[in-house]
DNA sequence: CGGTTTTTCTCGACAGTCGAGAAAATATTT
DNA sequence: AAATATTTTCTCGACTGTCGAGAAAAACCG
């Protein structure tokens, strides 16, 4: 929506992005809602939608829906085919490879098991290329038919290029997909971390009802993952994915899966909710892997009145909770979206984290935050990855760059 | 720089910006070199450049630099009393308020005591409307030439509107600076926390050399404030004051001033200090007021090998590292400017503040960060006013809003 | 005093937006 | 069945703005 450049061609690319992308995201509207929508004059909605079409990418909607007098409408949509994109989510055990079109359709989809153990990146590199030449084949794709890449994994994400920093998956051997993709695939790469793709996922939905201006997309699991999504002075969303799992809960405190001590997944992270109701020292290496049925076990222990399974979960909810203040002391008040497969131990949480927001200052001052929990987390991620990929989509599509008539 | 509208004129408007701004920032430029640091065209340069003069926004210089061979260049000069800004310093027993013209020159200047005891802030408001009248009367100004007033405070400030909502000098007593100037002053109104002056400051000072990303600047002293100024998507300096001081460093930990417990300033502030230092009891109130000549002793002490007086610099610095991680973990790794009264004490602080900072997850995988201790915490703060309200300005008059030709 | 050089200014072409009114296509009324 | 009303889309001319190229200006140099 915004352009830096100085040209009436700017200009026009700005104007065009704005139509494209209301037709894109609200389906299909006429020419007047698309004057009322982008507030641009008629004739400037004429000239736009005549070139859209001309470039094949958006069309008149044959169906009419026959309404009061007047000259019927003409609604004119974004075309499915003019572009898709490739959605990639890397798990620890699987990566899962979707195709989508210009509506936001997934057309294909298949798994693959992650190949390889620790520090197998290169091999991975491989089974990657060969995989997203795979999908594109399936469909019968040409490859500058896919227009975005956009990948997620957990882990710390480079914001600027497409690298992965640091992940469980793979540790600390960076993986650049910008220099992967590069050259073989014409597609702009875009990368993410997972607990970002939710709030992003998060935002979206909540564009239309009322005017929020922040929200935070809390994942619990194995590890712990935060997605922030906020807008910024000119009212666009800003997503980030601060590293809030590592941040420091208690100096010198239990050891985390990361090597270091006290980080707050060391307290609230599946492992540590294992290590302290089994009440094995703070200072043992954390499992590697912890199937979710052990903390099933706890849990229902917990429920049955177990001391040292409910001391489990308090203390996660006041890492939890105390993390969150001190997160909100930097970022402003806002409400926490609870997702991931730890969603259903939230109970046994909730009034711990409460108790260690509420005793800090941000809570005093502030009151406790909403907090809002979303099953569902899988298309929740997915549904980030669409609205990201897409919205990158709309630019290239409305500045001509790729994609177009099929 | 960045346009929203669709319209030619916001168009034009966006490069005037861009125009003005260059020239205010560079001092002098010629045709030329505006062509070349804006990226316009000649054409459109003499266009810009002509009305910018007709409006008696800027002007051309008298003094020609006589140089080489060749037509000599004419130079333009933003003029000086095309607007000024009135800069309102608040601080815990003065106020201090100074007028600065268009060129950044400071043309009067005088303190005023704070008045009033605690909640007394409807006497300030009017000592404050009678300082500013009188700011403007002593230079025979009309009130319509003062196009920006910018006002700080240490506290917490709303970044939107320009309202205090908490503050060591009103407490809770909420101020809103808007509504109390709005259809008196026709100016725009800035408000802004301390420490996002002093940060803004030195992101402007590093603005040439070097692309830094990011830059925090911490201030020490009775309380405890960061300012962080980071550059956005578009590459502008996105500047904020999170709540540093009232982050949550222990659970259950010391009293701080603002009633909570376990704050960073509870551990760090003068306040602090002074409370560890002489082993009161860490849940006594604080001191109001510490006279800096009091931790001066206990510096020395500890300089001279006293156990407590060092101790107490020691779990300064620890509280201020590790905040300082968790701030990074959240916002990425950046440069850190000490300022404040409580500078010169930062040697006795900055072991324990290392030390702090590198067990945590972000010190082991970014390295401790690189301190930057700066003197002189006034001038930056004024700096940063004058930067941010000139910035305002020249948005203000290269949209026609306000000011021109006297 | 006429070339050279550098800078500024000017002109016409081109791109884009806008408001107003014409044209189109339907429902309703006579 | 024709005329009228209504709503929407399309088109035209005016205006604003940017740009490239070349003309004009103003110095220095020989």
């Amino acid at each position: 929506m915004l352009i830096r450049s100085s040209t009436p061609e700017a200009l026009r690319q700005n104007n065009s992005l704005s139509v494209l992308s209301a037709l894109r995201r609200q389906g299909a509207l006429a020419h007047t809602d698309l004057c009322a929508q982008t507030g641009l004059a008629s004739a400037t909605v004429s000239a736009i939608t005549a070139i859209l079409e001309r470039d094949g990418v958006i069309e008149r909607l044959e169906q009419k829906p026959a309404g009061g007098r007047g000259r019927p409408r003409v609604l004119f949509q974004p075309k499915r085919d003019c572009g898709y994109l490739a959605a990639v989510r890397i798990s620890s055990d699987q990566v899962q490879y979707s195709l989508v079109d210009y509506a936001g359709r997934l057309i294909d989809r298949f798994e693959e098991p992650r190949l390889g153990g620790d520090g197998a990146t290169e091999a991975f590199g491989q089974s990657f290329l060969a995989a997203l030449a795979r999908l594109a084949e399936r469909s019968r794709l040409a490859r500058d038919q896919v227009l975005a890449i956009s990948i997620s994994s957990k882990g710390i994400v480079d914001p600027g290029a497409a690298r992965l920093v640091w992940s469980p998956v793979f540790g600390g051997a960076a993986l650049d997909f910008s220099a992967l993709l590069g050259g073989v695939w014409p597609a702009r790469v875009l990368l993410a971390n997972e607990s970002l793709l939710v709030a992003q996922a998060i935002a979206a939905q909540r564009e239309g009802q009322g005017h929020i201006p922040a929200i935070a997309a809390l994942s619990l699991g194995h590890s712990i993952g935060l997605g922030l999504a906020r807008r910024d002075r000119h009212g666009e969303w800003e997503v980030s994915a601060p590293n809030f799992g590592h941040m420091q809960h208690v100096a010198g405190g239990s050891l985390c899966r990361c090597g270091s001590q006290g980080c707050v997944e060391a307290y609230a992270g599946f492992y540590a909710v294992l290590r302290t109701a089994f009440q094995v020292p703070p200072q043992t290496i954390p499992a590697k892997f912890v199937p979710i049925a052990e903390i099933d076990k706890i849990a229902a222990q917990a429920r049955a009145g177990h001391r040292m399974a409910i001391y489990a979960f308090r203390q996660a909810g006041q890492s939890l909770g105390a993390g969150l203040a001190r997160m909100m002391s930097l970022f402003g008040s806002m409400p926490v979206a609870v997702t991931g497969p730890g969603l259903r131990f939230f109970g046994l949480m909730q009034e711990g984290l409460l108790e260690a927001f509420a005793e800090t200052h941000e809570g005093r001052l502030n009151g406790v935050p909403l907090i809002l929990p979303m099953t569902g987390e899988d298309e929740l991620v997915f549904e980030g990855h669409v609205t990201r990929a897409l919205a990158e989509m709309d630019v290239m599509l409305a500045t001509g760059q790729g994609g177009g008539a099929p």
